[in-house]
DNA sequence: TTATATGCAAAAGCTTTGCATGGGT
DNA sequence: ACCCATGCAAAGCTTTTGCATATAA
């Protein structure tokens, strides 16, 4: 289990809010705690706030602006409009699928796309400070599954 | 210049909207021969909107879903939450660097990248249907330029 | 002639903001 | 004590929808 990687984030994020003026209400710590639960991924403020016992969608929202501004979180805006969030981890760095059918995502790693891009920027000149990859299909059912 | 994959492109939309069932009226045919025009990327409902003679808001709309229903045209959701469209031609399949100064969007290809894409999608058992990369970050200005 | 396109106005949904109150340090 | 966090309510924006009218085929 990834325990250990959650925990680094969450000291990490407690950290760069100290240092940023931030204090630790009720609603901030659900919600950075929610982030970091495992297996979650691209999550709504929507979702998220159906998932808080207590929070307003204005905590919601400035939690989030917050946690993006200091780098804390990945924000990806999906086909359908809506913000979505993620913790934003070097030791978690991945892309997504996206189910065409269903809608769902998948995260996955691939070390050749990663060169590809720094090869890219590398060509163009540019310093990256971020990218996003989005592959949208449908999975291939073949006869040795499901 | 590519006139020619204009025309190509304006008579595919034309011929698929038309199988469609779907008539030319006057704010389409502009909505349409706009989003087709040279160096246009990534445009706004607000911003076609601006330059149609005249046209609504639900013109744009309206036309954009239907576009975008028959694969005529591309929709990012870029980092603003705000649906940005421009046409979907093979033959000028690209990505976008956004310079995270000045938010501009600057198209390019990349065939080891296209490569690395398939090759994920391979290994994962999905069926592309598409994929969009985003490049965020800065120009690197040496001596040699500007 | 008949189904579709258009435009206006109203509504819907996500997100932001103002302000008074509560709470962290 | 001071300043930040929170929550409510209201506002802001983009986008969607209902409906009457105009128009393409």
């Amino acid at each position: 289990m990834d325990q250990t990687l959650r925990d680094r984030w969450l000291a990490e994020a407690d950290r760069t809010l100290s240092r940023a003026g931030r204090r630790a209400g009720a609603a901030r710590t659900a919600i950075v705690e929610l982030l970091a639960s495992d297996g979650q991924c691209l999550l709504t403020a929507q979702e998220l706030l159906d998932r808080l016992p207590h929070g307003s969608p204005s905590s919601v929202y400035r939690t989030l602006d917050e946690l993006f501004a200091l780098g804390l979180v990945h924000r990806l805006n999906a086909h359908d409009g809506v913000a979505r969030y993620e913790i934003a981890d070097p030791l978690r760095h991945h892309h997504h699928f996206i189910d065409v059918g269903t809608g769902t995502p998948t995260p996955f790693t691939d070390e050749a796309l990663e060169r590809a891009i720094q090869a890219v920027a590398r060509r163009l000149g540019v310093q990256l400070s971020g990218h996003d990859v989005v592959i949208r299909g449908r999975k291939i059912l073949d006869e040795t599954e499901s």
